[in-house]
DNA sequence: TTTAGCACTCTATCTTCTCGAGTGCTAAAC
DNA sequence: GTTTAGCACTCGAGAAGATAGAGTGCTAAA
């Protein structure tokens, strides 16, 4: 059975109030907010086939009701309005990305705190994934004697740098050869592409020092791990504490529960990655209390979105917030957001 | 008034005892619990004294006592006894930090970490103060056209390298030689003593291109900001979240007062680098309840020490926890990781 | 100085009670 | 068929009262 206008109006009408007091909605609140044309006891009687049809939850026989997963779902769907961030949101939230940034990770900490800051909720920025982007420099400097400090730069404009250990008596100037040799080898090349195996290759091919070959499979192998690590993804997350208070958390063990799950960067980062890739095709991917997969994270919304460099699928922003959060104002921020990310690293 | 010896004895059962359960003791708990050869009366009269010299407090009129600030000072000052780190959790420890770390900053989470897991509170970490230190190489990495890596290294082992722009049109080479000269100028010298003009004139005594005045300086100033920024300190805090579970952080706005000032780092840093001066001579820094002076920490104490960097004082770890900590044990778990990290530090 | 004894205090907890927002159902009205 | 008024019923939140018990301070005796 479909939804008739009414209904879908009463739904829509619920979980706004939910949203803006988390109290049980009654039919008389509801008579009282909305210019609906009937009275309480018709409201009764949808709201009856709604709680029916799964839409809607009772806390207990005598309360209002609460919108359901499926509630949320379907608000989110097809029944709420779409946010326009005010001018004064939107310079604000300019003024604060504004600045020049040289590196991704900068850039990506200001959208991760400009959003927590404007939703108030938790806000989430992500590296870009870096399968897809390809190697474009590889320096080795030697910081003391058999310390190196390797540097990755890569064609999505993230830079990562490691310090490794070689042997005491290689000097600056070989291994300044080995990390041309290794550039020259593989600059250009996926990252997906690049194993022991190519860099060995890489360098063998490319160098014109001698070196015990040993010697010389030790420094590749630093260099190596050096770029692998450079795939790691980096989560930046903000807001955590503004959670405790929300009337949702104020049981710390709730808040606890979340902020566990939430403190493991790298669970957070593959739940995005998967639904990403689940919702290839949408805008947005929207995640709603037990729909999320993340333990503690049922009594949440989660929101990303994916931005861009150079006209590729790039990495995530996003924003996880209660059930009962304010989904198209959040939405607009998380666009506005992107649509800055964007901009800034897409330009020359 | 001094305290006689059985006063003490029995400040420091109450202390042992709500630090263990987190409620108020009573003369016949205490009786119960410790082989005190006297009767509750007797500890009554003492809890009494005691409270009117400010070391106890009463919740209210019929409750027991708890320990006043002055209290847990007495405690931590002359009372407690020394506690040995368990041969299980030394080992614990350890193989935690058994790993080799090729930068500070690793060994510094890494201890940030182990701390946190090892006494269940807020665990703190802090690069070294770079004060002291001096520069020891300086590389300017042209990344792309416009965009150059700068790396600063610093005696104290730590690197930290940031983004700059400077004119597109500027080639590796030009790049390579400002960076070569200004690290001839200005390696060996203290950070305190790096401004804009001794960068200038170490630039200009050692160069070897001629470059116009304007875009010499432009340059300049971007390595000058880039090795100023390596000054920043940098602070590892882990397990805020554990504090939820804790009685006295039960109420969510105490514990969102403490998360508010906790996230900002800088605060932290500066707090902790004021007590350090403070207690210059003291193995440990320990500030209770009302000490500290920061906003919403006043139901917690703080505990730091310093770690060494060649022979010299170096940064900063410790703990925060409640008031009601495990003085004794916290104190030597700190010390057993200052002195991992004093070993690793300095070790060849 | 210590102790036994006792009256007193105050909180935490439990029960009971009431209030009121909200519900579902029925029968009449549209 | 849909909507509405009316009404009995439900159930949680909160107030009010009662009770228990851990703890206190004080006094007088050991």
């Amino acid at each position: 059975m479909a939804l008739d206008n009414r209904k879908k109006e009463v739904l829509q009408a619920i979980v706004d109030d939910y949203v803006a007091t988390c109290e049980p909605v009654g039919s008389k609140a509801l008579i009282d907010r909305h210019d609906f044309m009937v009275s309480s006891a018709t409201l009764r009687n949808d709201m009856a086939e709604l709680e029916q049809m799964g839409y809607l939850e009772k806390p207990h026989t005598s309360a209002g009701r609460i919108p359901s997963d499926k509630g949320y779902r379907e608000y989110v769907d097809s029944l709420m309005k779409v946010d326009h961030l005010s001018d004064e949101e939107g310079r604000e939230i300019k003024e604060k990305l504004s600045m020049s940034f040289d590196e991704i990770a900068g850039l990506l900490k200001a959208a991760s705190s400009t959003l927590a800051d404007q939703t108030g909720y938790i806000s989430l920025a992500m590296t870009p994934k870096l399968t897809s982007s390809y190697l474009t420099q590889l320096k080795m400097l030697m910081i003391e004697p058999g310390k190196v400090l390797v540097v990755v730069v890569l064609s999505a404009g993230v830079v990562k740098n490691r310090m490794v250990r070689i042997p005491d008596f290689l000097t600056q100037e070989q291994i300044a050869q080995i990390s041309n040799a290794v550039e020259q080898g593989l600059s250009g090349l996926p990252l997906s592409e690049i194993s022991l195996i190519t860099v060995a290759t890489a360098a063998k091919d490319n160098q014109k020092v001698e070196l015990p070959e040993s010697l010389l499979n030790q420094v590749l192998y630093e260099a190596y791990t050096a770029i692998k690590q450079a795939d790691n993804l980096d989560v930046y997350m903000q807001g955590k504490h503004r959670m405790l208070s929300l009337p949702e958390f104020s049981d710390t063990k709730k808040a606890q529960g979340l902020f566990d799950t939430l403190s493991h960067d790298g669970l957070v980062a593959g739940y995005v990655d998967e639904v990403t890739k689940q919702d290839e095709k949408k805008e947005y991917m929207i995640r709603i209390g037990q729909e999320i997969t993340l333990e503690g994270l049922d009594n949440c919304s989660f929101i990303t979105t994916t931005y861009n460099v150079g006209g590729k699928v790039a990495g995530n922003i996003g924003v996880i917030g209660p059930k009962r959060m304010e989904y198209s104002k959040v939405i607009s921020q998380i666009n506005f957001v992107r649509m800055m990310l964007d901009e800034k690293l897409n330009q020359p």
